[in-house]
DNA sequence: AGATTGACTTTGATTATTCAAAGAGTGATA
DNA sequence: TATCACTCTTTGAATAATCAAAGTCAATCT
């Protein structure tokens, strides 16, 4: 028994995470539509309106019908304990076991709900606590915090220079092109120009000679933070 | 979707293999019996009855109603993969997150019906494909074969020089003495006496200069295989 | 034999999760 | 304003897994 997580079933926590990463997707607005969750989640609609009326009984949400949903504090917590059970687990399969890191996302998608706390400190100890993931994103506490540093998404900042600061991590496909084209969580490059007119983006990465090119749809999936100039002169 | 195996329910995963192992635990009886099967699973008799009759429209087993049950090669293929996931896993939570021995099983346990082929095969990979977990109990092979060397269990030896081959892996507090007492699987020994009277039976490993006591019960959960008499003289 | 016992089966119900189809609310459109 | 188009809610039903309680069978004991 001991180490063993007393857990909500996999729909549970499932619904509680994706209603966190919708919020977060979407910042500006308040609410989550029970539509969108319903996609995401591929199920029907009637079968979000039930079980979110569930939740809200049980004080995991505010539930306005008709509105959306919001987290209270208690679901906030437990979905963030699960995104960190998942984070935690991609940096173990990417860093300790050498897999993919456009495979990994997958594989914690059902871990996630089974990991003991035990398991899960080793793997968190093995990595030397690490603060992000392998896509660059944060990994919450134990206690559930996260640190907050907000950063925009590449088709919203003006030229200059930047490090790539975190990528979606949902697409095998999206992963692997920024693998080959040396813009992983870190990478220092060089935003030369944007072209609002036809929604290329042309950047500069060290590593290639020539220049990379990029649509204002794959630069939305791409956070950066901007860097001091790459050669102050003395 | 790449690696993920389509399993069964967690709950069908561990009925096959609970089978697989009440008919390892009784080599004589051909059939399991369904109030076992219930015991061991923590359900109801009425549960098993309706479960075991689907399994058997299914295919995974034999059922002869007020007889018992056992598995069909399909079933038994299945509960074998089963069996290997999980010794894989204890063996790696042991070998390379360096947990402790008498903790795995549990977690094992849970992990046993997520884990995806790819995660599985890594995990094999990194501990050096091994035939037996840390417990010295066989891993399946991936396509359900077993080596079967049968060992017998110390209660049933005659005196003379043996190595531990397996040891019981369900109690965490069996384990630690095992491990306290210098009677890990590979470990060599000397059955210096049974006595059939008190049950109880002597034996001397090399690291402790007093000979250790224990009962038939305890004789019982530990496998042996004998070896050549340790120094042979010239 | 007749009664007893223990093991198994049946039945009816419950919980969690889900769907399909029909109904209702809301805002935009003509 | 009457109507549409969406989106969400309700309802009724299904599936998997489970239990409690009542019924059945077969072997054993007077
Ligand atoms: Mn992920
Ligand atoms: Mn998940
Ligand atoms: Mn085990
Ligand atoms: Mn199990």
């Amino acid at each position: 028994m001991k180490g063993h997580r007393f857990h909500m079933s996999f729909t549970t926590e499932n619904y509680l995470k994706t209603i966190y990463q919708l919020t977060e997707r979407h910042p500006a607005t308040p609410l989550v539509r029970l539509g969108e969750l319903a996609e995401e989640l591929g199920v029907t609609p009637g079968t979000i309106t039930t079980m979110i009326r569930g939740f809200d009984q049980k004080g995991l949400v505010i539930y306005k019908a008709r509105t959306g949903v919001k987290l209270t504090k208690k679901g906030r917590d437990q979905a963030l304990q699960v995104v960190r059970r998942h984070r935690i687990i991609e940096s173990f399969l990417v860093e300790v076991m050498k897999m993919d890191w456009a495979e990994v996302h997958e594989d914690a998608e059902a871990l996630e709900h089974v990991v003991s706390d035990n398991f899960l400190a080793r793997m968190d100890e093995m990595l030397g606590f690490p603060s992000t993931d392998p896509h660059g994103d944060p990994i919450p506490s134990s206690t559930s915090e996260l640190p907050t540093r907000e950063h925009p998404p590449l088709c919203e900042v003006p030229p200059g220079a930047y490090k790539v600061q975190r990528v979606d991590d949902q697409e095998p496909v999206f992963l692997d092109w920024i693998s080959e084209n040396h813009l992983r969580p870190g990478q220092p490059f060089e935003l030369q120009k944007v072209d609002s007119v036809t929604g290329i983006f042309t950047l500069k990465v060290s590593e290639k000679k020539a220049p990379l090119l990029l649509s204002t749809d794959i630069a939305g999936r791409i956070r950066v933070h901007p860097v001091q100039d790459p050669q102050p002169r003395i």
